[in-house]
DNA sequence: ATAATTCTTGACCGATCGGTTCCATACTGA
DNA sequence: TCAGTATGGAACCGATCGGTCAAGAATTAT
């Protein structure tokens, strides 16, 4: 039942969301172990004896990012009347939050690419994994798309699925300083206009 | 004519391309003033003296990268026969250069804005200018592309613009983590049908 | 009650951070 | 030749970095 000796006093899932907020916001060494001890009110020992260290810290935060994002998508994706029609409400629901959140945020798994990503292989990696299996969902509805008729079916679907999360990354990217939100809207008919054909 | 006092010992372009390339890769926070010392020769005591501080020579080192873009898109887009093939070239040279380059060095200033304009103002404002001159420099091509009968004129040349600039930027993104490379020219293909409408 | 176990707290650690200071050096102008 | 000026190099600075450790506190098992 109850493990033996002193129980935790924090929930770790709680914790994990300040510090993803942490990381999302600030990025990775910009966040520093104070940052992190404010942020969630553990001391420094609890969040080593818990976590291990800064980085895996980082990891643990990210997964839990990345796993929310693909279960939103999942959801997202399965629940439109058509293909077309979820994929659109996709590409907006993430307009809509880059517009409604906390200001400048964008979105973590872009933010941790450009920062990490060409000397962290372990965050290069996980990113790669996070990158096929949304890409693999996205694929999915295309397909399904293309069987209802509503896509071309002179590209291949994985191939647009890409360029999709290609103009989401860039519209994360630009998040980042606050630039064009008045026209993402449009961003998201063009991309759907290149998937219709 | 030459100053008085002991003369420089080194060139002020070459150390600031040292600083690009160093800066560019790992990012800000990542790169160290030993690092810099390494990168560049000098001594701490001169970097200070000829730069100010770190932030300085960052944005100095970011000032030099972004007229170099701009000077590049600027001559690639005069060159082609019509503004579409000249808006192809400029893609595809873009694609190449990330092919080509330092293995996952992106764009620098696509790292610059994920990493530091959320919290930078002079970062963010620097970059926003950038925005807004490249996608002028854009604009112009697109407009010229209109009249020439190659590019659709339903959409505002500027909102093109701006979307080009968005898959440009995640295409930089990807770039990062080495990701979707053998399918950049279908992006540039799929970019180019969205102007042509 | 007591032993065993786990967590919390806060002091502590060496390393490294960005930045400063000082002086010998190397140049110009008179 | 010598005063004036700016640079190059290295020692030095306090602050902060990520990370450790030991002791007290809170729980379970016996």
């Amino acid at each position: 039942m109850s493990p033996v000796g002193r129980p935790r006093q924090f929930d770790e899932a709680e914790v994990l969301d300040r510090a993803v907020e942490q990381f999302w916001i600030h990025g990775y060494e910009a966040t520093s172990l104070n940052d992190l001890i404010e942020a969630t009110g553990l001391q420094k020992g609890s969040i080593y004896k818990a976590f291990g260290d800064k980085h895996n810290l980082f990891m643990m935060a990210l997964e839990r990012y990345l796993d929310f994002a693909v279960e939103v998508t999942k959801e997202t994706l399965s629940q439109g009347e058509t293909p077309s029609s979820a994929l659109a409400a996709w590409l907006t629901g993430i307009v809509d939050r880059q517009k409604s959140g906390a200001t400048r945020c964008g979105c973590f798994a872009v933010n941790a690419a450009v920062e990490l990503a060409p000397r962290d292989d372990v965050v290069r990696e996980r990113l790669r994994r996070h990158d096929r299996r949304m890409i693999s969902l996205l694929q999915q509805t295309i397909v399904a798309g293309q069987e209802a008729g509503e896509f071309r079916t002179d590209s291949d679907a994985k191939e647009l699925a890409e360029y999709v999360m290609t103009v989401v990354n860039g519209l994360s990217a630009a998040a980042r300083r606050e630039a064009a939100f008045g026209r993402m809207q449009k961003h998201v008919d063009w991309v759907m206009d290149t998937l219709a054909g």
